[in-house]
DNA sequence: ACTGACCGACAACCAGCGGACCCA
DNA sequence: TGGGTCAAGTTCTTGTCGGTCAG
């Protein structure tokens, strides 16, 4: 009989006989195992079955393993990895098959991915964070490999042993699907951060573990909570370095814009209001959690949710600023006969820009329906700009535009990279140009800087 | 099968000048 | 000496997503 035996459930593993293992190891060597009194077993997070695994094979304890039931899937497909690509899932396999790969957008994660599921031949969860691309991933999949594709999200649940999740939908069964998978992809892993998703990293009990996405730091650090689901970034490259062979060549041009007067002395007046609350309350503010505490405390002083409000109001100007209209207009008379993406951060900018200039319009507002059919034609040549707010920085398949103007945004290093992807894999080698407008002598010079 | 309304989750959200205090 | 912190039980507002449910 063996010593030990290990069972999955609930996202936990369940390590039977744990009693027997104080006599078998080092002191100390299995403290991380939790007794736990109601089913008299030990117990641990569903994550460390791979290292807990090694360790007891390493001392040569005998385990019953019934974590997983696997099955070979005898998957293959024809991909040709460019070099870049096969070095990312060297530097992968190299790490123990766990950590992440930082790649531009346009670069083939996809491509990578599937060559991670080939190689391993297990059954695999792909998750995804919006609708667009599990679809993208299950055409994908259902191309390159003969096993039916599962799906769990956008109306059907649907488990196959090669699957695709949104993170919403991996998260709710996060539980039941812990032992189904051995090899878990992230595509855009950034989101894993968030509080909720991460658990369907802790409850999986898969020891190969790949994460893709082309900005993996987050200001909020919460990228350091990955890390430890998933591992490190093993492998980096930049849009520069893919520039010209891969992706298109680029440049970048910061067109500073004033205020017009009116604005100005709105946006002194509003700005002021919210200095003058912090020298009265001697509030510092340096960091995002300084921020933060100040967001806490509107919660209860009047006073702090003035301030903020009229901050708001001052970034309202300063993002939307009037002369930033005008010089779009020249922008788009330049290029007359490109295709271009117009990007704000505000969705009522978005409709009068719209309306001024004749451009189809794309927010959180518009009805799937007619997303749709404004891409279609885009793609098709027959609308050749589009304004949008943040639909479309990530998990749209856009058609290829060369030109973007970013009218405004956040300082988030994130937003702009994936504004940048949008315009770099046009055909026909042309040169990509992005426009940044900033209103001068305001926070947006900050900001601006932050980006990059 | 589709739509709109609802919900919860997530992300970004960041003066300017300058000093006192604590800790490694 | 150099670097971090300096106000807490109660977290602003806007934009966007997916899931759910009623019609």
């Amino acid at each position: 009989m063996a010593d030990v035996r290990l069972v999955y459930e609930g996202g936990t593993i369940r390590v039977e006989g744990v009693e027997r293992l104080t006599d078998a190891a080092p002191d100390g060597a299995f403290s991380d195992i939790e007794f736990d009194p109601r089913s008299e077993t030990g117990r641990v997070p569903a994550v460390q079955y791979a290292a807990l695994r090694d360790r007891l094979a390493e001392l040569d304890i005998d385990v019953d393993d019934a974590v997983f039931e696997s099955a070979s899937l005898n998957l293959s497909s024809d991909y040709q990895l460019r070099e870049y690509q096969r070095d990312a899932l060297g530097a992968w396999e190299g790490n123990g098959r766990r950590g992440v790969l930082e790649l531009p957008t346009g670069s083939g994660k996809t491509v990578i991915g599937i060559a991670a599921m080939e190689r391993l031949d297990v059954p695999t969860l792909v998750v995804v964070p919006t609708i667009d691309l599990l679809e993208q991933w299950e055409k994908e999949l259902d191309r390159e490999f003969s096993v039916p594709i599962g799906r769990l999200g956008g109306g059907e649940q649907r488990v196959e042993d090669v699957t695709v999740a949104t993170y919403d939908s991996a998260y709710l069964r996060a539980d039941e699907l812990g032992n189904r998978f051995e090899l878990l992809v992230f595509d855009e892993v950034h989101h894993l951060g968030g509080e909720g998703y991460r658990d369907i990293a802790r409850l999986s009990a898969a020891s190969a573990r790949l994460g893709l996405t082309a900005t993996f730091e987050r200001s909020d650090d919460a990228h350091r909570a990955v890390e430890e689901l998933l591992g490190p970034v093993v492998y980096r490259i930049d849009a520069e370095e893919l520039a010209g062979e891969h992706l298109a060549p680029y440049d970048i041009k910061r067109i500073e814009v004033e205020l017009t007067p009116d604005e100005r002395e709105e946006y002194d007046r509003h700005q002021e209001q919210f200095t003058d609350y912090l020298a009265k309350s001697s509030i510092t503010l340096t960091s995002g959690s300084d921020y933060q505490k100040l967001v806490k405390r509107s919660g209860t002083d009047p006073r702090a949710r003035e301030a903020l409000l009229a901050k708001q109001r001052a970034r309202e100007v300063m993002m939307n600023a009037q002369r930033k209209v005008d010089r779009l207009a020249d922008l788009l008379d330049r290029h007359r006969d490109d295709r271009v993406i117009v990007f704000t951060a505000h969705t009522e900018l978005v409709y009068r820009l719209s309306e001024r200039f004749l451009i189809p319009a794309l927010t959180h507002e518009t009805a799937a329906s007619e997303r749709r059919a404004i891409l279609d034609r885009f793609r098709a040549g027959e609308y050749s700009r589009v304004v949008t707010a943040n639909v479309l920085d990530e998990g749209v398949d856009v058609p290829d535009a060369n030109v973007a103007v970013v009218l405004s945004g956040s300082g988030s290093e994130r937003e702009f990279t994936q504004r940048l992807g949008r315009i770099l894999r046009p055909g026909a080698g042309k040169r990509a140009i992005l426009y940044e407008l900033v209103t001068e002598k305001t926070a947006e010079e900050r900001v601006a800087r932050r980006r990059r």
